[in-house]
RNA sequence: GGCCUUAUGGUCAAGCGGUUAAGACGACGCCCUCUCACGGCGUAAACCCGGGUUCGAGUCCCGGUAAGGUCACCA
């Protein structure tokens, strides 16, 4: 067989460019020593995964830290996976996270076009190459046939696939691969394989250490029928020309990695360093798996969006799964930005990580402790202006008010920040009582309505919303004597059985009262920020609710 | 099934031949306190199992076992 005659057959000069033209285009990156030059793949099927942020910020910090590049690029070679507009899903989401792009898709780049059907012409001239060079040849297989061999392997235990005797169209004659082509039969484009499964080799991933490689024996398909390549081959191509020097992706490739040197040592490119980094599991009965797609709503991007949880605090809590230092780095520096941290591949965890919501909760928590008043109220608004009730969204529109009502609850001003925001979701939610349109009070009294009533109407009669707080409180230890309650802790624990309760109770009955809730923040402050008409007219309401 | 990877408290994890085996989240208890939240203090809780190597093994080696990934003209 000719390689040079059906090379000029399979893909026509006129088609392509010589290999030089390409490497000319797309030369070397002038970029300081050490500089990484990163990418994101996704596949356009506007879906955004959690897994893809978290290999996105691994990729960008590295790319960033070393002063290289981090770009987008698009990887459309399946077309049933498409779906319009998910380029732009891909870089909204990103960036709510605070992810960003050098270069890429809907950017500017020398590098491009970075979506992969545009550059069907560069893979062609590379498959040209191999099969000039006898490395690649066209098969003609077809479904069924590869169905067949496959049940045929599965059933005598043999390794499936398309390799050795079973790569059919291996050694087609010249004859026959012209009779097919003028028959005009479909086919695709494989790989040569010159591996032996039997041969291994050691092979240093950036995360994973040490690991053993098996060499690659499949006649992997390179250019699908259709001539678009499949990932492999674009990989291979893609990440050279790019000029990727290191390639941060999930374990789910190390399967693979075998086949992709085969082609870089093929193609005669130089290696990219590779690391592959675990996946986010979740707990599945007694079993773990993959945060899955379909299964579990936490997998989606836009989750934590529509729960209102901060960026920040998202992005924080991948950084702890993702380099096992980090999580004392933020302790010791709390105000850091968290670029400031110096990420390291090697300190990502070599097994996958159980997603633990609870920690989640816990870093959002420090999270939007940290913010100002206004910056919370930013926030909140946004989300409410996307995701909360009309009554919601109409809470944000007195300022002031609600700027007062965030002071309380963060805790500003005092000496230490309180932590009761988790998310904007269950903090705008907290805040209802605040506004009288979504104050709906279920009231809880521990106490006869005799009692309660007693305790309101003695608290309503001496309460002078001039009174500070100190004030406030010794008038409600002298409602809390007046109904037989002890005012004095230290009385009330010697002696428990002699009162029907203590002051606390006291508050709690006026808690309730005004806010609907046995547990909020400084009553007094509440008080205040009400209104003296608004705290007595909710006492009333507790009162006829008796 | 083949190949690859992983294995320390419930979870995330330090550890890299000698430690009372860190720390964080969670749980529980105590303190502070008008409740809650915060904060402080404390308790319970772990080296998958066998064999080696070694004076000494969570750490090194070999076997199991278990879990995960992957075996497409999907990425």
């Amino acid at each position: 067989m000719d390689w040079n005659k059906l090379a000029d057959i399979l893909v026509p000069d006129e088609n392509v460019k010589p290999l030089d033209y390409y490497e000319a285009l797309y030369p070397e990156r002038d970029l300081p020593k050490g500089a990484r030059v990163t990418r994101l793949a996704p596949s356009p099927t506007g879906f955004m995964h959690l897994g893809n942020l978290y290999v996105a910020i691994a990729n960008e910090r590295i790319a960033h830290q070393s002063g290289g590049v981090f770009y987008l690029r698009i990887e459309d070679t399946d077309d049933k996976r498409k779906v319009e507009g998910a380029v732009e899903v891909i870089h909204s989401s990103l960036k709510y996270f605070g992810i960003a792009f050098d270069e890429g898709a809907e950017l500017s780049g020398n590098y491009g076009p970075y979506y992969q059907r545009q550059r069907a012409e560069i893979y062609h001239a590379y498959a040209k190459d191999l099969i000039r060079r006898g490395l690649a040849y066209p098969c003609f297989c077809t479904e069924e046939e590869l169905e067949k061999t496959r049940e045929y392997q599965t059933e005598n235990k043999l390794l499936p696939g398309y390799y050795g005797e079973f790569a059919h169209c291996r050694n087609l004659s010249e004859e026959e691969i012209l009779a097919n082509l003028a028959a005009k039969k479909p086919y695709v484009i494989r790989l040569r394989s010159q591996g032996n499964v039997e041969v291994k080799h050691p092979f240093r991933d950036a995360v994973k250490g040490e690991i053993t490689v098996t060499e690659n024996n499949q006649d992997v398909v390179i250019l699908k029928s259709d001539g678009i390549p499949t990932y492999h081959f674009a990989h291979a191509v893609d990440d050279h020309l790019m000029r990727t020097n290191l390639v941060i992706r999930g374990e789910e490739w190390l399967a693979s990695l075998p086949i992709h040197i085969e082609l870089f040592k093929a193609l005669g490119f130089r290696l990219p360093e590779y690391g592959h980094n675990c996946s986010i599991q979740k707990m599945d009965g007694d079993t773990r798996r993959k945060l899955s797609k379909r299964k579990d709503p936490e997998a989606s991007l836009t989750f934590y969006r529509e729960e209102g949880y901060h960026p920040l605090a998202v992005r924080t809590y991948m950084m702890t799964l993702l380099n096992s230092n980090f999580e004392e780095w933020r302790l010791k520096f709390p105000d850091k930005p968290l670029d400031e941290f110096k990420f390291s591949i090697g300190k990502m965890g070599k097994s996958g990580a159980l997603f633990d919501i609870l920690k989640l909760n816990d870093v959002s928590k420090t999270v939007l402790s940290g913010l100002s008043e206004t910056e919370m109220f930013d926030f909140l608004k946004d989300w409410a202006e996307h995701y909360g009730s009309d009554a919601e969204k109409k809470h944000f529109s007195d300022r002031e008010y609600m700027l007062k009502v965030l002071s309380l609850c963060m805790g500003i001003g005092g000496k230490k920040r309180r932590k009761d925001f988790v998310s904007a979701k269950q903090a705008v939610s907290m805040l209802s009582y605040f506004f009288d349109d979504t104050f709906a009070p279920e009231y809880a009294f521990r106490y006869s309505p005799e009692v309660v009533r007693s305790v309101l109407e003695g608290f309503e009669a001496s309460y002078d919303s001039a009174d500070d707080s100190s004030a406030w409180f010794s008038k409600v230890k002298a409602v809390a004597e007046e109904n037989g309650f002890a005012s004095d802790m230290k009385a009330y624990k010697a002696n428990p059985d002699a009162y029907p309760g203590n002051v606390s109770d006291v508050a709690e009955m006026l808690r309730v009262a005004v806010t609907g809730l046995s547990n909020t923040p400084d009553l007094w402050t509440i008080m205040q920020i009400l209104g003296k008409e608004r705290t007595l007219s909710r006492i009333d309401g507790a009162i006829a609710s008796l």
